[in-house]
DNA sequence: ACTATTTCCTGGATGC
DNA sequence: TGCATCCAGGAAATAG
């Protein structure tokens, strides 16, 4: 399940691989869950797209893409309603000269959410088309970029207009009177606070109980009944918890593996979560686990309160 | 404007 | 062994 560490990996890994590879065309499944935008859109966007950066923005993996700014104003007369063509002179020659030469490219974004099992394999054309493979990108390198999601949480979508909006704030660039305005007054528990993505991007269920965890906060507490005081040692928890689970590569459990296919190891400093029934690794007590908005939530009830 | 609950999905684990 | 049931959980939709 990729939260911000694991989706990080993943981004890092693909934007060595992929970055300046050209996309030569699209083939998507006939599913419909996993595509966000129209599969016309997303085909037209990224058929002779050069990807240009690949990034993290919360839990989304977005692809910035430049096109030789020509063919993109072709695509978007023809797709999209009240976007003329700018008259630019539309020669074949000018559409296949090299990417740094002509006119400024038109650019757009891909973006992709892994949602639970959602994975980004790059592979040779001939491998194996695995099950529940709802995406392949053909690139002018020669390989393969395919999208594989049995449980379809994933989102695949395109920003054309204007430039992605991921919501919330970044938990590594908030800073402490940012996250006091935000999560102060809330009525809702802590927990739910931080998986709101719209208030911080890319906390999920394993990060949040390992924050609460190390700064000392029981998951139902509201968030509103909490000291300033805490709420800051809470962000510096975030903020050290997300750092540590970069550098270890993320948290390989379930489906999860980097873009090179190689496991995270952050699992093995989780101090809470999936550890019900065992010791505090502090004071001994059993960890608890309680369900929070539909999600399991593990705490020490001795050392969080 | 918030907050809480339900729904979407499949595969692996568990129960009888 | 086989079959049913439960559970994982991010985010959108729905309800209050």
């Amino acid at each position: 399940m990729p939260e911000l560490p694991e989706v990080e990996t993943i981004a890092q890994g693909l934007a060595k691989r992929v970055t300046g590879d050209v996309v030569e065309s699209v083939w998507l499944g006939q599913k419909k869950e996993p595509l966000k935008s129209p599969a016309e859109e997303i085909a037209a966007t990224l058929e002779r797209s050069r990807i240009a950066a690949v990034r993290r923005m919360g839990k989304h993996i977005v692809f910035d893409l430049e096109k030789n700014g020509v063919a993109q104003t072709r695509l978007s007369g023809k797709n999209r309603k009240g976007h003329k063509s700018s008259g630019k002179a539309a020669t074949p020659a000018a559409s296949e000269r090299s990417w740094a030469a002509g006119s400024a490219p038109l650019k757009a974004q891909w973006i992709v959410h892994l949602g639970m099992t959602g994975r980004l394999q790059i592979c040779a054309p001939d491998w194996e088309i695995e099950k529940h493979t709802h995406a392949i990108v053909k690139l002018a390198s020669g390989r393969e970029l395919r999208f594989v999601d049995p449980r379809r949480f994933g989102r695949l979508s395109v920003a054309t207009g204007a430039d992605f909006d991921a919501g919330g704030v970044e938990p590594l660039e908030i800073d402490t009177d940012q996250f006091i305005e935000r999560f102060r007054g809330r009525k809702t528990p802590i927990k739910s606070a931080l998986l709101n993505q719209a208030l911080l991007r890319g906390v999920g269920n394993i990060y949040a109980d390992e924050s609460l965890f190390r700064a000392g906060i029981r998951p139902r507490r509201r968030a509103a009944t909490i000291a300033r005081e805490k709420l800051n040692k809470l962000l510096v928890a975030i903020k050290e918890v997300l750092r540590e689970a970069i550098a270890l590569g993320g948290s390989s459990i379930s489906d999860y593996v980097g873009a090179d296919g190689e496991e995270g190891f952050f699992q093995l400093q989780h101090r809470v979560y999936g550890r019900e029934g065992e010791p505090c690794l502090v004071c001994q007590t059993s960890i608890k686990r309680v369900v929070i908005a539909g999600r399991s939530s593990h705490y020490c009830p001795k050392c969080q309160k």
